[in-house]
DNA sequence: TGAAATAATGACAACGTTGTCAAAACTAGG
DNA sequence: CCTAGTTTTGACAACGTTGTCATTATTTCA
């Protein structure tokens, strides 16, 4: 194993460090530290001489040395629920990650199964032994009142990515999820469809409340009652969509169209209804949530909503780093758009069947 | 912002130090880095006391120190494709964040775009400015000679995930591919089929030219005649293999059962069939590879291998490990088993039709 | 023009560990 | 019991940065 004693012919070059660029700017290694740092109080004409010099030697900071001397660590936790559809988390991770980048930080995962009796130890476990700066904190954890009360006692911010917006210096991305809802409800409605049935996700997750809302929201403008056997309850699963699905297609009088609050569900769904020789879209319309692969990769593909999950996990990670670097940050004014991507699971309802 | 000048009551328990634990045990800070290193020549009547005291203050040895006093960062970088369907990389994610864990090491993640004409400029800027120790390369960059040449000459140790082995001293694990590959084609034949299709995968992973060559040993094996109209080119995706299954589809004597090379594929295939309106498993068989969500989401529900992908990951990433540990790691001698899961996609062909 | 206020810069300690090398404590052999 | 060799331990520098505080340069104002 490389036992071979083989001689280095170049002795492998040391990286500059801030002495170098110190004596090739012609200062001392705290003004180097200053322009480095972005700090105040440097003459524009030094700075463009350590810029120069840092420039001219491609220097680094070095990162341990920068923790040890400084009260700052440069890293973000990722506290995530480990799921089964990975769909949603590996976008969160990309946005996250590329606001790490930029802003100079580090990005340390921790992956949690749920439920989990020693949940609080365990982000406590990785809180302090990782040393973090800031967490953030994606759906559904970041609505878990304990876990947000555990980083408040050890004074760590962090950010959250829910629908539910907090006290007035919280940070958090949001996005029309009530709206996303209302609009892909009311587009079944525009298709003719007047018995529509809905599929709640997992209570835990602040977006099943939300999207709720924009059902009946969207029923009561069009002047449809709500009727309870339409709505069932469901946890996100695919599993919990059939259920749901076999409740719903189990009426007498049956939904025309289901609102599935996610894509698993509403694959689920589809499932369920090609088991009972169902068309789709001819006797039943489907509709998702998340545009996940699943969506566009079963039969029917799926018509369902889109959320910019990248940019909401990217923006609200360099919020966190902006206020981690002493920043006055404003929470986001408004929440992000989503939009209904239109496919071949939702149809026409040629006949006005409501009024039988 | 938190500008009430709030008195701190407790001001924040500083973390023990390897002084206060040297001070407690009553040796010096060397003494205790021994201990803590694991490093030979101490009694164990000191060891007992250093570890006692370790125990005592719960004690975590400061990392930043350690990085820049010592020659190592105790950080390994996953270098990966940022790919579609993320299931595969989850699971190596997981496996990789497990061993590092184990080993007190810190996991980097470096996604990346293909194709990419920086690939090279990419990793090294990863490798140099995030002090790694070392990297972990999934599938298909395992592969990449060129991302193997550059960590060579910066004398970064690696480990791959693929089923192409290196060289001797290669830190690589394989899975039973080909010998998976062969076991679910038997398993068609066993069924009956005579006819059988197979569509390839992304030239440029490994497993795909392995799993081929599955398929035609099975046919050899069961004395079938490999008909070159029944193999086709695929890249892994949904598309591709809609594609593929579209031409195998067409032909005068369609294949009664299709071997796609991953379940995106086989997802494919299945759309394409349903589109023609064809029953399956009545009028096609179809199998798949990997065993993702969408195996047990889609209509029928897919037979498909299972690959133990998160303990494969763990186990070379740990193996990485001890060897940057300096311990003499030998490559693993045995492939990991992989088996067939048998769902709803494939059933018995009750006519010998290819005698016809 | 001079004093006071402010801005810019620098000297040096501190951060908590590991590496180097020397010293002390043991062990074995005569 | 002494000596040489070996094992165990410790003192101290070094790692590369930021924080503190003192010093110097510049600006402002009377």
């Amino acid at each position: 194993m490389n036992s071979q004693a083989t001689p280095h012919p170049q002795p492998k070059p040391k990286a500059p460090t801030i002495f170098d660029v110190a004596k090739l700017a012609g200062v001392s290694i705290k003004t180097v530290s200053r322009v480095i740092n972005l700090e105040s109080n440097v003459r524009p004409s030094t700075r463009e001489k350590v810029e120069a010099a840092v420039e001219a030697l491609d220097y680094r900071p070095n990162a341990a040395a920068r923790v040890l001397s400084g009260k700052r660590f440069y890293v973000i936790g990722l506290i995530y629920e480990n799921p089964n559809e990975f769909s949603y988390m590996q976008k969160v991770l990309n946005g996250a990650l590329k606001a790490c980048e930029a802003g100079g930080y580090t990005l340390l995962l921790l992956p949690l199964t749920l439920p989990n009796p020693d949940l609080i130890d365990d982000v406590q476990r990785f809180v302090s032994q990782s040393r973090l700066d800031g967490v953030v904190l994606p759906a559904p954890l970041g609505d878990f009142s304990e876990i947000q009360r555990l980083l408040n006692e050890l004074e760590i911010p962090f950010a959250r990515i829910t629908p539910k917006t907090g006290a007035e210096d919280d940070l958090s991305v949001q996005c029309h999820d009530e709206q996303a809802s209302f609009d892909v409800t009311q587009f079944l409605i525009e298709q003719g469809h007047r018995r529509l049935g809905f599929i709640k996700g997992d209570p835990i997750h602040g977006a099943t409340e939300h999207r709720y809302r924009g059902y009946i929201r969207a029923l009561q403008v069009a002047g449809i009652g709500l009727r309870s056997e339409f709505v069932r309850d469901g946890m996100f699963s695919f599993e919990s969509g059939k259920t749901a699905a076999r409740a719903l297609l189990d009426l007498r009088e049956p939904p025309t169209a289901i609102v599935a609050s996610n894509d698993d569900m509403a694959a689920g769904t589809i499932f369920e209804a090609r088991e009972r020789g169902l068309s789709i879209p001819g006797d039943l319309s489907v509709v998702g949530f998340d545009d996940t692969p699943i969506a566009s990769h079963i039969w029917p593909p799926l018509t369902t909503v889109r959320q910019p999950i990248v940019e909401m996990a990217e923006s609200v990670t360099s919020l966190l780093i902006r206020k981690l670097k002493g920043e006055q940050v404003e929470p986001l004014d408004q929440p992000f758009a989503c939009h209904v991507v239109t496919r071949a699971s939702t149809g026409e309802r040629a006949v006005q069947d409501d009024l039988e």
